[in-house]
DNA sequence: TGTATTTCCTACTGATATGATATAGAATGC
DNA sequence: GCATTCTATATCATATCAGTAGGAAATACA
C-alpha cells in the first residue's frame, strides 16, 4: 500500500516551484538538479500538472513553469487523487459491481472510512504547509 | 495506492471465521464457497495468518481452522500490517537512506503523518467492529 | 530571419510485484 | 489403511510502475 512515485515527485516539484515562486519561470532543468529527478521524468510529471490548473509555463528561451495557484490552495489530497491511478484503498468503495459481496460486506465499509479519514488528513495539509518547517510532526 | 487483495481477502477470512466461531474447525473449503477465494489462494493466505497467532489449523478430517484470538482483539491495522509488503505510505518514512533528500524533506513528514492516521483508523477497528452490522459509516 | 533554448508529445522498454495455479507432501480421525 | 484436510514450494501470466528516447512546436533574442 505504497503511494507512487508520481504523488511524491509531484509534491516535491510543487514545493519547489513554491519556494522560488518569485523569481520568473522555473526550468526543468533547475528542479532536475535540485529535486535530483531526470528531466524526462519531470517533463512527463508536469504535464498533468498543467492540466490540472496547478501549474502555468511558458515555452522558448526564458521559459518555464510556475504555480497557478497560491500554495495554500493546492493541497497532498489534490496531488495524490490525480497522479494514483487507483484513489480508494480498495476498488470496490466506488465500483461496488467489481466484487459480489460488496451489498452486505461490512469490511468494505471500513475500508470506506479509513480512506476516508486519509484524505481528511492529505486535503488538510497544502504546500503552503510544507514550505518551510511550518508543518510539524 | 491501493490495499492488496491479499489484505483484503485475509480481512474476510478472519471475519468469516468470526461468524462460524462456535461451530467447531471451520475448514478451507467451506471458506472458499462463502467467499468466493480460491482453496489454493486461501491456503496461502491463511498461513500468514497463523504464523502472527490470528488463526489455529486442525489436520485431518474434521480439522479446519478458527480464530486464535477473540475478534476484538484483531485489528484491521494488523492484518494490513500483516500482508503489505510496504506498510508505509512511502518508503523514506522508514528507511530515510532511500533518498537524499530525507533530512529536509517538509514532504516526507507530511507523508509521515497522514500514514500515522490512516493507522490510528485502522488500529482501532476490530473484527468484533465488522461483524453484524455494528460497523456503522 | 535564423538559431538556440525550452516546453510539449508519443512511444517504448525493463523491472518488479501481484494474483493465482499446480504439484507434492505431511498429519490425523475413523 | 485410507480419505480428508492442512502444509509447503515452485511456477506463471499479467499489469503497473519507473524511467528513457526522439523528435516536434513555440519563442526570445540577435
Amino acid at each position: 500500500m505504497k503511494l507512487s512515485t508520481r504523488s511524491r515527485y509531484g509534491a516535491r516539484i510543487l514545493v519547489d516551484l513554491a519556494r522560488h515562486n518569485n523569481q520568473g519561470p522555473v526550468q526543468i532543468g533547475e528542479i532536475s538538479k535540485r529535486q535530483d529527478i531526470s528531466v524526462k521524468y519531470l517533463e512527463q510529471l508536469i504535464r498533468p500538472l498543467k492540466q490540472a490548473s496547478m501549474v502555468n509555463s511558458v515555452r522558448g528561451p526564458k521559459g518555464g513553469h510556475m504555480l497557478a495557484k497560491k500554495p495554500e490552495e493546492i493541497s497532498l489530497g489534490q496531488i495524490v487523487r490525480l497522479f494514483e491511478g487507483q484513489t480508494e484503498l480498495v476498488e470496490c468503495i466506488s465500483n461496488p459491481e467489481k466484487c459480489d459481496m460488496s451489498d452486505d460486506c461490512q469490511v468494505r465499509l471500513a475500508w470506506k472510512e479509513a480512506t476516508r479519514v486519509l484524505y481528511e488528513k492529505l486535503d488538510s495539509t497544502t504546500i503552503a504547509d510544507l514550505l518551510d518547517g511550518d508543518y510539524s510532526e
